[in-house]
DNA sequence: CACGGCCTTTCACTCAGTGAAACCGGAACT
DNA sequence: AGTTCCGGTTTCACTGAGTGAAAGGCCGTG
């Protein structure tokens, strides 16, 4: 006990998991010690458990991965799963009519996360992952889950320097107030290069039983081909879809005036 | 320390995590301790800490739940998310082509987990889930992950009871064995009413660089609107494609003459 | 065959984890 | 307003699960 005295197990065990990361999804021993900060020996002997449970798994070439029976686990998170499960014809059906990348995130915290995506064949590269994380200031959905989160994590978001990702992005907080105040009133967000130069994202609400914003779908599109106008009310409708069969009344109740 | 004397910190908050299940995605802490099989103040105290990570949520209604923390890690199994990342786009075409029922499975141990599913709004209903298990003498994926497992998994299926979900599932060892023969010898396998007696489907392998079958992917039709023979050639395609863009030269390899 | 990288095991120590019991607070009776 | 029940948290003294330094495999490689 050097680094931090009276660390849990639990914590130890979790910042095991916590060393993978989508760039680097296979690790030695030694660098998952490193990561969390563990000894050797104890790293050992706690990959050793979570190898017998599942939760990792050793590859030929000796490096630890995530294991299947953790995804399984993890499938069982009702957001996941479950919106996504709901989500997924309306998503489908978005993506025949456009044939471009249809995305489903949630809020958590001060940031989204990806819940499921269509990438399009033939259409604009995104660079985002299911399961992965992005501020909330800059995509389309992000907008629109920033605009109807509580008024405590706005205030947060607002008052933290804005990641700035293209010459584009909105990093002063005063434009990105008055832009959830119009996310508001339009009832759809659009991210016109905010986050690539070439990419331009339609965004709109989707909303559980008690009216509350749940999670966002969006249609990504290139830049030079898009018309928001034209997609948004595409893109409203299958946010009221996915809503209604949330088992909802449509219509989003904003936090802030 | 009564129950198991010698019970690990990390088996226990993995117990936790077990306890959840599709049926039970939502426990009191009295449940999961029950579960668990841990007194309620140690449980209390873990599940304390799974949630300060995310990896479990407490709702409104003070039930936990698997947290979307713990379902962004699991997102990082190689066999969960990067298979299915490659694979949607490919089974979005064969869902625009045929509009029925697509699954992709992938084999764990002796049994079979669904990766991913589109389910087709017209389609037949199925009760598979994604992140799910299934046994694998029943359906087409089962069939085909099966027939081109390790002779010691395939002996292991075959040495236990195999249980029956309809009057014409397969439960006999001598026929099973005949049937994986026959998916090695086609390439593809057909499960006629095997898990509900208005279910057909029809699978095809997908193979990994070195050409070893890592998962399957599969049609699910209505049996009496059903042409397996007319379907295989689709779903094998859609297997190759897959497979290509997996970076394999196609061809299954059988473990088993 | 010595060296180094990588991991596992040994061993004596000790503090994180433990559970019985007490405590807390809300809901449901009386 | 008093009592009991129920679900959960906290206290406290005890103890064995977890610990890490060191030693021990087990490879490839120079």
């Amino acid at each position: 006990m050097d680094a931090q005295p009276g660390r849990s197990v639990t914590s130890k065990v979790l910042a095991l998991l916590d060393a993978f990361t989508p760039a680097s999804p296979a690790l030695t021993l030694s660098e998952l010690a490193r990561r969390a900060e563990l000894p050797l020996p104890t790293a050992s002997r706690r990959v050793a458990e979570l190898v017998a449970w599942g939760a990792l798994e050793r590859g030929d070439d000796g490096r630890y991965r995530i294991g299947l029976r953790l995804w399984e686990v993890g499938s069982l998170a009702p957001r996941g799963l479950g919106l996504r499960e709901l989500a997924l014809p309306t998503m489908e059906d978005l993506y025949e009519v456009t044939h471009e990348n249809v995305q489903l995130a949630v809020r958590q915290d001060v940031e989204l996360v990806f819940i499921e995506r269509i990438a399009g064949r033939h259409a604009v590269p995104v660079l985002t992952r299911v399961g992965g994380r992005f501020a909330l200031h800059a995509t389309g959905v992000g907008l629109v889950l920033l605009a109807y989160a509580p008024a405590e994590v706005q205030e947060q978001v607002l008052a933290a320097p804005l990641e700035r990702y293209t010459p584009l992005t909105i990093t002063e907080p005063g434009r990105l107030r008055r832009g959830l105040a119009e996310v508001r009133r339009t009832g759809y967000a659009v991210s016109d290069r905010q986050v690539t130069m070439d990419a331009l994202s339609v965004a709109a609400p989707i909303c559980g039983p008690e009216g509350s914003v749940v999670a966002a779908i969006s249609l990504v599109v290139a830049h030079h081909r898009a018309d928001p106008v034209a997609l948004a009310p595409l893109v409203q409708a299958a946010g009221r879809t996915i809503s209604r069969s949330l088992g909802t009344s449509y219509g989003p109740r904003g936090s802030v005036g």
